[in-house]
DNA sequence: GTCTATATCGCGATAGAC
DNA sequence: GTCTATCGCGATATAGAC
């Protein structure tokens, strides 16, 4: 019998989303989440960095994702192509198939600023992660900028209809419809 | 003679201030900075919701200046157009003539993760805030997204701009720039 | 694992403005 | 009087140091 059980990061995890959910994150302590959890403070912290990290552990491989997919693209593909033709994929492959459990966690965290604060950041470190890569696809500063904050800004919008919606459309079309609505009102006046 | 001096807010808006630049933000206490205005702890926290928040008190009449500008607007102007017209003047209004003070803020607030979070938060505010200003115009729900993220990230990116370059640039010009470099990216394909 | 600094905030009281 | 800014005390949680 080992000294501490195994998997002390996913049951953190649970009894963490667990507690948010009964009682609210803001409500909710660290000591409560370890007490459910069988495991101590130190430990909680050790895991996660604060509090709110717990939430977004989830998505940790999702720069992994974006890195390749930018990488497999042909060099001479533009970024807007690359947008086009690549988030709809990428976000069917990070979000599809877990769509009520995305429900749970975007009402968690719609509900605390804290958390969305969290999110926010979250969302501009991908930014930067893609706009990076736009650059070493030899883009100029300006339009990866842009078009690495164009991705992101279509992702979350689209991936809020997605959750928002009562029918059980697809993400990737959703994500598809999305960009075209950007791309006929930016080319509007 | 008073039990307390006025002005309490503006003092501790001060002395923070003057102790980030000093000494840093994280390294800089709630205790020191009410100690430097002459205040307690709990006063702070009565005027701010928290330590980071007294850096963003200087933008508190951005929202009126964006409500006014956009309820200016005739009715028949469309969310594009009116970006088009309203943002570089808007971004003239709110930032031109404090480039160093921003630059300073923007350093502070650039070197902090915690910083950058509010940061955030308060552009997804402003994003709101826009979004809700479409959409009493008239526009749908995804356009009315869409054309708040646009401004508010074309807004974004140009103060970066304005703020990292060299010249004497005016922020107009470089809203205007910024925007038909979104637009041409969005087109392109 | 333990110890500790300090951020955060609730409560009740008070002083002056209107 | 009522309202608002302020104060002192104290409780609790987070998060980092040892």
């Amino acid at each position: 019998m080992a000294r501490w059980e195994p998997g002390a990061r996913d049951r953190l995890e649970r009894a963490a989303l667990e507690l948010f959910a009964e009682q609210g994150f803001a409500e909710t302590t660290v000591p409560q989440i370890t007490a459910r959890a069988g495991l101590t403070t130190r430990t909680f912290f050790r895991h996660f960095a604060d509090k709110r990290e717990v939430l977004f552990a989830g998505e940790d491989d999702t720069p992994a994702l974006v890195a390749e997919a930018m990488a497999a693209a042909p060099a001479d593909v533009r970024p807007m192509q690359l947008i086009a033709d690549g988030l709809p994929q990428l976000a069917g492959a990070l979000f599809e198939g877990r769509r009520e459990q995305l429900r749970n966690r975007h009402a968690v965290v719609g509900a605390d600023d804290g958390l969305r604060e969290r999110d926010l950041r979250k969302r501009a470190a991908l930014a930067e992660q893609i706009r990076a890569g736009f650059l070493r696809r030899g883009a100029d500063e300006l339009t990866a900028t842009l078009a690495a904050e164009l991705a992101v800004t279509a992702m979350h919008v689209s991936l809020a209809r997605w959750l928002a919606a009562d029918d059980e459309r697809a993400l990737t079309a959703i994500v598809s419809e999305t960009l075209t609505a950007l791309r006929t009102l930016a080319a509007e006046d």
